[in-house]
DNA sequence: GCTCTGTGGTG
DNA sequence: GATGACACAGAGC
């Protein structure tokens, strides 16, 4: 049984957030180019298909390049005639906006008409509308069913209602071309679990087979996985080619083959070509496009693998297993049970994850016209707003800004915000103060906007958004906690949070936006970085030790022995002072933090959390021994525990010199570039570890992105395989004392894990690193003498004898004039 | 030194 | 059937 919330009309003005057409239940929508679109709708627990007819459409600037077909080219109200090839509807608007809407029963047939036009116009042939530069507007097949039509997906549903799947490929090695499947695990909602294996290679094919009629057995609205682009869907699609399994885990009723086709997610760090996976009828959603989203907010997630996430969630299980990736396979055919616990233990989590984080993006499906899928991953400002944005417009019968003819969006190259660092070294009792969504605070109380949108519906929604988020912030608090209720209001409130902070991104997105304006969005940072001085004046004013600030937020630090309640107040008073509109808010304290760069810092909770902020103050290298030691020497060094510090580096010296570590802890990392042959021509010229490595161990042939872990001796590099290769017996011909050839069978020479044990490395490299990439980390937390002396390589005293004890050094303390 | 390219994650 | 939110390191010039 669904449950119904707010089944109520939707309003006149919320009908640009959310559409305006009421159909409740859609969980998915297929739209063809020739205007045949499948719609899926769960009515009462059951999902019922139905095939609709769209007319596919495009924004023009002009008609000039469909004038030639004459009568065949009509206004939309006039003469009912086979022969119209092309109709159009004159939208309201400047000369320099798509004025036009044109139309034809068929995407192709509209485009086809619109290039031959254009070819003419230009003397060129054309294949691709896009060739045309922004002349033109357009959008997908199911966005324009979508914006047309006025629906959205989920109306009337909640997260509950949806029938979400989770499965998790378990493999021989990350690269398909290395490995295989030999284990599935999947769960569904509504309480089904099972772990599909193929114990031997010849068994994969199967495997892919059953996994696919599960799916269509099952029949989720949603595919849910961690990294489900990135890793599950290539590594199927690969072993399926191979065996020539045909995916079909489509809904029946369209073609149930997954389409694969190139994209670029330019979504903050995603900037690079993926391929996107598509399957007919349902949803797939990767959990770590949530979490990197969720990061860009808190930027707080110490990394977006699924296990470390799940604990910073806390929904990780005090019996879950962990096995190390490359142990994986081998621990299989040791104890296959660890493994299939493990397996279900990552698709539990992944729905954890999906419960705590896909509720945002599922109530953004209820306003942006565009799938379930792609709001997920979407950048909210090109990929969600303007979309509302479009579909706002046109529900107006207005033609959206044209903004190439305009100066507007590229003469604005403006400044950002300010970034600040006042001082660097270790700061103790610190306090981080910020405004809430300053930029959209600045646009809506100033009535900042883009000057294109004549309409004023930017504004109107910012406005709307930021009255309807305080309501369901308002009511997610008022319902019982993790209640159906709560969860919805509180997915809500994010959702528009997403969107609300979008918006000034987006007026500053330059002038592929359609209602970008970089006047605008210059003129909100102005005010912004002038509400920020205002803010640091008054700190200074009442005497608080500046560390440093960005944009919209400030860390300081507070005389000693200050309780939270008198932080809050000193923020509270600032705040009052701040023009109407503009919230300041206490963000947190903090026992200790080590600033080292303009947001590059450590911080340390009062309840001993370390927190990691900058890569500078990571390991970019990442040998698995320098990690430890910096997340271990920045904790004494913010406690102000010098001593340990020292005693720390003089450990891990004396680990390496008496090769305690094994290798693995030395190892690094990096992914392939390029081909054996290539790599063979530049060889003498220019040798690079990783491929030396390859070859010493004698592989002579690679995968460009293969990713290879080696480690340093003072011969040269050795490889560390991160696989167990598949059966280890080898059958070895040889001739025995009499002359005859008999077989000998025996296992294979070395395991991955006997490499990772081995002790052959060059320690003084390894001192070297320890010194210059990893200690070289806290300079900023001592003066340089006492860092030259905390880190002396050599436990001698110095040949002059002057240097003060240790324990007397302190930290380079921020504190009070 | 500067610009361009790659990276995050997955077994 | 595309995006248009980062922030940095390392390679290549």
């Amino acid at each position: 049984m669904q449950t119904q919330i707010d089944p109520t009309p939707i309003p006149i003005e919320d009908e640009y957030l959310f559409g305006w057409n009421p159909t409740p239940g859609i969980v998915s929508v297929w739209a063809h180019r020739d205007g045949r679109a499948l719609i899926w709708r769960r009515v009462n627990g059951t999902v019922v298909r139905s095939a609709e007819h769209y007319i596919p459409w495009l924004l023009a600037t002009s008609l000039q390049d469909v004038k030639y077909l004459g009568d065949a080219l009509q206004p939309h109200d006039e003469h009912a005639s086979h022969k119209v090839v092309l109709r159009y509807r004159k939208l309201n608007g400047p000369a320099s906006s798509y004025k036009y809407l044109l139309y034809a029963r068929e995407s192709r047939l509209l485009e086809k008409t619109i290039l031959e036009g254009a070819g003419h116009r230009l003397r060129r042939p054309l294949n691709m509308i896009n060739e045309l530069g922004d002349a033109y507007y357009r959008v997908g097949p199911v966005e324009q069913y979508l914006m047309s039509s006025g629906k959205v997906y989920f109306r009337g549903m909640t997260y509950q209602d949806l029938h979400r799947l989770q499965f998790d490929l378990e493999t021989t090695a990350l690269d398909p071309h290395r490995g295989r499947i030999f284990l599935v695990a999947i769960r569904d909602n509504h309480g089904f679990e099972r772990v599909l294996e193929a114990a031997t290679p010849e068994e994969e094919a199967h495997l892919i087979y059953e996994l696919c009629a599960l799916i269509r057995e099952r029949d989720p609205d949603v595919i849910e996985n961690h990294n489900l682009f990135g890793f599950d869907l290539p590594f199927l699609e690969h072993r399926a080619t191979v065996h020539r399994v045909p995916l079909e885990i489509g809904r029946t009723g369209g073609p149930m083959v997954m389409e694969s086709y190139q994209e670029t997610l330019a979504v903050g760090p995603e900037a690079r070509k993926r391929k996107r996976f598509s399957v007919v009828g349902r949803e797939l959603i990767d959990t770590m496009d949530a979490v990197r989203r969720h990061d860009f907010v808190v930027r707080d997630i110490p990394s977006y693998g699924l296990k470390e996430v799940a604990k910073y969630f806390r929904i990780a299980s005090p019996q879950r297993v962990y096995i190390e990736g490359s142990d994986i396979f081998e621990t299989y055919q040791k104890n296959p049970n660890l493994v299939r616990r493990y397996a279900m233990d990552d698709v539990t989590e992944v729905d954890g994850l999906s419960q705590r984080l896909l509720g945002a993006p599922f109530a953004l499906a209820g306003m942006a016209p565009r799938r379930y899928e792609r709001l997920a991953s979407a950048g909210p400002a090109m990929g969600i707003l303007e979309p509302i944005l479009v579909r706002s417009y046109l529900r107006r019968d207005a033609a959206p800004p044209y903004q190439a003819a305009q100066q507007s969006a590229e003469d604005g190259l403006h400044e950002g915000g300010a970034v600040h660092l006042f001082a660097s070294g270790i700061a103790e009792q610190v306090v981080k103060a910020d405004v809430a969504s300053l930029y959209p605070s600045l646009m809506r109380t100033f009535r900042i906007g883009p000057s294109c949108d004549r309409l004023g519906i930017f504004l109107n929604i910012l406005g709307r958004l930021t009255d309807l988020r305080l309501e369901h912030k308002e009511m997610a608090l008022q319902n019982k906690r993790h209640s159906i209720e709560s969860n919805h209001h509180a997915a809500t409130q994010a959702a528009m949070k997403i969107l609300i902070n979008a918006a000034y991104g987006y007026m500053g997105a330059g002038k592929m936006a359609l209602f970008a304006d970089g006047k605008a969005a210059g003129e909100v940072t102005r005010r912004g970085r002038a509400i920020l001085n205002s803010i640091l004046d008054a700190l200074r004013q009442r005497g608080m030790a500046l560390i440093e600030a960005d944009t919209d937020g400030v860390y300081f630090a507070v005389p000693r022995g200050w309780s939270a309640a008198q932080e809050k107040e000193l923020v509270n008073s600032i705040a009052s002072e701040l023009p109407a509109g503009i919230r300041l808010e206490y963000e947190g304290r903090y026992r200790a933090m080590l600033s080292h760069e303009v947001k590059n810092y450590a911080l340390l909770t009062y309840d001993n959390r370390l927190l990691v902020h900058g890569v500078a103050l990571r390991s970019s290298r990442a040998e698995p021994f320098g990690d430890r030691f910096l997340r271990k020497a920045l904790h004494c060094a913010m406690v102000g525990d010098v001593v340990g510090v020292r005693n720390l580096y003089l450990e891990t010296v004396s680990d390496l010199r008496n090769r305690r570590l094994p290798a693995s802890e030395l190892a690094t990392r990096v992914k392939l570039s390029k081909k054996p042959e290539t790599y063979m021509e530049a060889r003498n010229s220019h040798q690079e570890p990783a491929y030396e490595a390859l070859l010493g161990a004698g592989r002579t042939h690679w995968e460009v992105g293969e990713r290879v872990r080696f480690y340093r001796t003072r011969k040269g590099y050795v490889w560390l395989p991160d696989e167990t290769e598949e059966a280890p017996i080898v059958t070895d011909w040889r001739e025995q004392a009499d002359g005859k050839v008999a077989p000998q069978t025996k296992t294979s020479l070395v395991t991955y894990q006997d490499i990772a044990n081995r002790r052959d490395y060059d320690v003084e490299h390894y001192v070297q690193v320890l010194r210059n990439s990893y200690a070289a980390r806290l300079s900023k937390a001592f003066s340089k003498e006492a860092f030259e002396q905390l880190f002396r390589a050599e436990q001698q005293p110095s040949l002059f004898d002057v240097d003060p004890p240790i324990e007397s050094i302190e930290p380079l303390w921020i504190r009070h004039n």
